[in-house]
DNA sequence: AATGACAAGATGACCAGTCATATTGAGGGT
DNA sequence: ACCCTCAATATGACTGGTCATCTTGTCATT
């Protein structure tokens, strides 16, 4: 599992997925295609439910709301996917690939990018009025329990992202950016697992406190060492 | 509210619930209730409940599933709660009612009980296989887009949960047995909150880790300024 | 004609909430 | 003390809606 580079947020990851590809290995082309092809169906349907999955979660997101959303006429969903949860795992799987790391921020200090593309989450958490929460947050407190196959591609996705976050705050240390000289590792579980819970507390009082204090408790205090308060 | 003092866990409050408690004020005495007063039911369902809705989350736990665990009828779960919504508001109260903080402990440091809390709190988990993940987490990623009411629960007792934290951080810096002058407010919901994502992980992962690098970021480098790794 | 893809609507399970009926004790009358 | 009436409460079967999944008819291609 690769993290494909983009631009773009996290927690929006759909705004980059409308660009057109064309998926040619994908499409399963018919007498009714007619033209020029388009883009898969089931990559459409997974980019569609990827928004309405992160919406409104796994229950209470319908596949009638996925379908429609997808544009696509609801009996074709079970042509690509055997059932809700297979589908839920692609999802998974997509978001963690489509998730990335902006890279493209004046600053070239490791640090300065870890902060950034927290940043980055942040300002997508605020522009849906903090309503969203964390994808991965959500779909393994809703479903970890019950689908071993969504909470085996969650424990994929976050490896690799922990992986990201620990070789930025790793680069950080060799510069000497910071001064903490706390595992790696295990700094990059951590600061994963802390944004989940400041975007799930964000959830519940609807505003930026708790990313506010994310960002002040990691980067000034247990990275930067800061202890004058 | 206010935080009643127990010695039993958090993640497992219902041990403590099943000791019956006559509330006179909550019965309605009806002719038909002969002998000696018992439990409410309405009490009796609520906290069966807060047991089940822990196990399965909220859509993936019907009435019947609650009222069946509390050995009611179900046909009265609608003469003491006006609906579902309205029984998880009362779940989520019962809930952060029970959850106390452990007292009972050796050490009287304030770090060190604040550390003993959570140490049992992990023991909990534990003792579940890390399916449970954080009550008020699982709650709030399900739920708190959906319903104004329950989120507003939810709000309300994590502030007096925080605040707990807070406090003892703040007993902790006074008494000089950390050395993070960081606000003891922003200390107290960052942990709270990192707590939930830590709990979150280990759904994903069905281990213990996320905890480990919990105590050790949290207690370790955040609060006691260990900077040697 | 045979084959495979597509997809609208059927199917059966699930479930929050309702309600007709049953139960019961209080109160009043004898 | 006993009986009857009535009102309040209890409750299990039912209702109507939702929804994941499947069926089956249509269509296009070979």
């Amino acid at each position: 599992m690769s993290f494909v580079k983009t631009g773009g947020s996290v927690v929006s990851p759909v705004g980059g997925i409308q660009a057109r590809q064309a998926s040619v290995d994908k499409i399963k082309l018919t007498g009714h295609i007619g033209g020029m092809a388009r883009a898969s169906m089931k990559q459409q349907i997974i980019d569609a439910g990827l928004a309405e999955l992160h919406a409104r979660g796994y229950a209470a997101c319908s596949v009638e709301d996925i379908t429609k959303a997808a544009g696509v006429p609801k009996g074709s969903f079970y042509n690509h996917f055997a059932s809700k949860e297979e589908f839920a795992v692609d999802v998974v799987r997509r978001y963690f690939e489509v998730s990335g790391w902006p890279t493209s921020f004046e600053t070239t200090s490791a640090i300065g990018r870890l902060r950034a593309g927290f940043e980055a989450l942040y300002a997508g958490a605020q522009e849906r009025s903090f309503s969203r929460g964390c994808m991965w947050g959500n779909l393994a407190n809703e479903v970890a329990d019950h689908s071993n196959a969504i909470r085996g591609q969650l424990a994929e996705g976050l490896d690799a992202w922990s992986a990201i976050v620990t070789e930025l705050v790793a680069q950080a240390q060799r510069n000497g950016e910071i001064s903490s000289a706390g595992d790696p590792a295990q700094l990059g579980r951590f600061i994963v697992n802390a944004w989940e819970g400041a975007l799930t507390r964000s959830r519940v009082v609807r505003n930026g406190q708790p990313m506010d204090d994310f960002f002040r408790m990691v980067f000034d205090l247990l990275l930067a060492g800061d202890a004058t308060g």
